[in-house]
DNA sequence: ATGTCACCTGGTAGGTGA
């Protein structure tokens, strides 16, 4: 079994290459973030044609996820419940056994500024939250852009980002908080290259340079850690044409 | 190099967010 997740930045934009991209690697789950389309102007028909079942959770303008998957989606579940919030950033459902979760964390722009807060605020809920799908469904998967860079080793200059936005103490509290619920980094439990990175500023000739942050991650269950063979990041899409800024992460489940 | 990309409003550019 096969589980990835992408921000596609605009899936209007990026629809045909990730068609493109579920053709070649053919995920059991892809979750997106950043859809960027309201509900109505989700391209369910698309999907549907290429053999694809898909739900989706947008809005106008910002945020919107979706999840995409061979096999029937059960139990959808659209942002964190007992936890209002206009912003649509996550959806989970079981597929194939396996509860997935995708979700598009709060950028949080700026340490002290109101959106931070709103990021802290938003992952204390989602941490709450996520304890309580863990109980009732041991085979669970959290993905998705989490905008936390968790160690010096996820970012390409750990110095000059020291205390900056996803690298701060707080939000990698967070992200060892999640951790602690039981769940493990599933990228770093295989040797991986060197300067591994997710996302590179579209500034800057950054994807050129390798100057990127290692923030779209796949946590995965005690249960779902004992069938892990293999985690990678695809480089590929970032080569496209008009590419996303984010590369998609995928997990292979034996 | 505050250097790009995507979206919006409302306009043939400027603002916001990432």
């Amino acid at each position: 079994m096969k589980l990835a997740t992408w921000n596609v930045n605009s899936l209007a934009v990026r629809l045909p290459q990730v068609l493109a991209w579920m053709s070649e690697h053919r995920p059991d789950v892809l979750v997106l973030q950043e859809t960027k389309l309201t509900d109505d102007k989700f391209p369910h028909a698309e999907f549907d044609a290429a053999g694809w079942r898909a739900c989706w959770h947008g809005q106008k303008t910002y945020n919107g996820v979706a999840l995409l998957s061979r096999s029937a989606a059960a139990d959808v579940v659209r942002n964190i419940p007992a936890h209002g919030d206009e912003q649509a950033r996550v959806i989970a459902a079981t597929v194939d056994g396996v509860r997935a979760i995708g979700a598009y964390f709060p950028n949080g722009q700026e340490p002290g500024s109101d959106k931070f807060a709103y990021k802290m605020r938003w992952l204390d809920a989602l941490r709450e939250w996520v304890r309580a799908e863990m109980a009732a469904h041991p085979q669970l998967v959290l993905m998705g852009d989490f905008n936390i860079a968790p160690e010096d080793r996820d970012v390409y200059d750990p110095v000059a980002w020291a205390g900056q936005i996803h690298c701060t103490p707080e939000e990698r509290a967070q992200f060892q908080a999640l951790v602690g619920l039981g769940l493990h980094d599933a990228f770093r439990l295989f040797e991986q290259p060197p300067k591994s990175w997710s996302w590179w500023d579209y500034r800057n000739l950054a994807f050129r340079k390798n100057q990127g942050l290692r923030i779209d991650h796949i946590l995965v269950s005690d249960p779902v850690r004992t069938r892990v063979t293999a985690c990678s990041i695809d480089k590929a899409p970032r080569k496209n044409e008009r590419p996303s800024d984010h590369a998609p992460v995928v997990v292979t489940l034996s």
